[in-house]
DNA sequence: TCTTGTATTGAAAATCATTTTCATTTACAA
DNA sequence: TTGTAAATGAAAATGATTTTCAATACAAGA
C-alpha cells in the first residue's frame, strides 16, 4: 500500500472507530504511517509540531494509544527503557530494530509456537505472549 | 549450589572485584541470590529494609548496577515499563515470566543463533543482542 | 589495636518519561 | 447554524531513576 494510502486508511479507521478526526491526530498519523523507524513520543512530538506548532505531547501519547487499541501501531521497548512506537504490519513479526538509529526491520522469523508449547507442557504455565526482539547495527549506520 | 553458598559466591565476588563488603550490600545479595522472582528495586528496598532498616533506595540501584556488571543479575523488561532484576543463571537463558506474580522459570530454549545468522544474511544487520521472553500464567496464579 | 584515606551510604533534590486534571477549543450530528 | 460531547494543550502530578553532597564506615597500614 502506497504511504498516501496508509495515511488514509489509518485516518478512515480512527473515524469508523468513532474518534473525531483532527489536525493533531492527522498530523501525528502521517508521521507514524510514513516512518520506518521506532519512534519515541518525543521524536514524534518534535517533528510533528513542525506541521503544525500547536501540538501537544499529550496528544502524542493519547494518539498513540488509540493507534494501538486498533492494532495499527506497536509497542516496542528499547534498551534505554522508554517506549517507541512503530507502524504495525500484518500479523504477528518479529523485530530487528538497530541500536545506532532505531530503523527497524521486521522478519517473519521461525515460529515460536512450537517452542512455546514445549515449554508450557514443561513448566505448566499458560503462555500467552511472547517477544522476540534482535537487536543490532544496520549497515547504514555500520560504516 | 545451595542457595547460603550462592550468597557467599557473589560477596567473594564483589570483594574480589574491589568492591567493599558492607552491610547493605549483603542485605540485598541475600534477597536477590535466594530469588526465584525477578524482583523491582521498590520490592527489593522494601524487603531489604527489614533486614537493615537504614537501608536506602539508591543503594539497591547501585547495587544492582554492581551486580549487572558482574553477570549475577540479569535485567528484564516487564510490560509495564519498569526494570526488574533476576538472579543470572549459567550461559545465555530465555525466560518465562508470570504476569500476576512475577515468578521466572528459564528455558534452554532453542538456539536462536541460527536464526540471528539468517537474518544477519538476509538484512545486512550486524546483530548483537537477542530477548526472547515469554509471559504467560504459572501454575499457582492460574487457580 | 588504632588511625586514616577513600569507597560507600542515604537524604534530598534533580531529571525524565508518562499520566492526570481542567478549562478551553473544536468536530460534527442534528 | 448551533449544541454538545470529544478532543486539546498547559500545567501540575506521578513514578522511576539519577545526581549531588555531606556524613559514615570499611579495610589497609601504622
Amino acid at each position: 500500500m502506497a504511504t498516501r494510502d496508509l495515511i488514509e486508511n489509518w485516518l478512515e479507521q480512527l473515524r469508523a472507530s468513532g474518534y473525531r478526526l483532527t489536525e493533531p491526530r492527522r498530523a501525528i498519523v502521517e508521521l507514524v504511517a510514513a516512518s520506518n523507524h521506532a519512534l519515541s513520543p518525543i521524536e514524534i512530538y518534535d517533528s510533528g509540531r513542525r506541521e503544525y506548532p500547536r501540538l501537544g505531547l499529550v496528544t502524542v501519547y493519547r494518539t498513540l494509544e488509540r493507534l494501538e487499541e486498533l492494532g495499527l501501531v506497536q509497542r516496542v521497548h528499547s534498551s534505554d527503557g522508554c517506549h517507541r512506537y512503530l507502524r504495525a504490519f500484518e500479523g504477528h513479526q518479529h523485530l530487528l530494530i538497530c541500536t545506532r538509529c532505531g530503523r527497524v526491520e521486521m522478519f517473519a522469523g521461525d515460529d515460536i509456537e512450537p517452542l512455546a508449547r514445549r515449554v508450557e507442557q514443561a513448566t505448566g504455565y499458560e503462555v500467552q505472549e511472547h517477544w522476540l526482539q534482535l537487536f543490532g547495527v544496520c549497515p547504514r549506520c555500520h560504516r
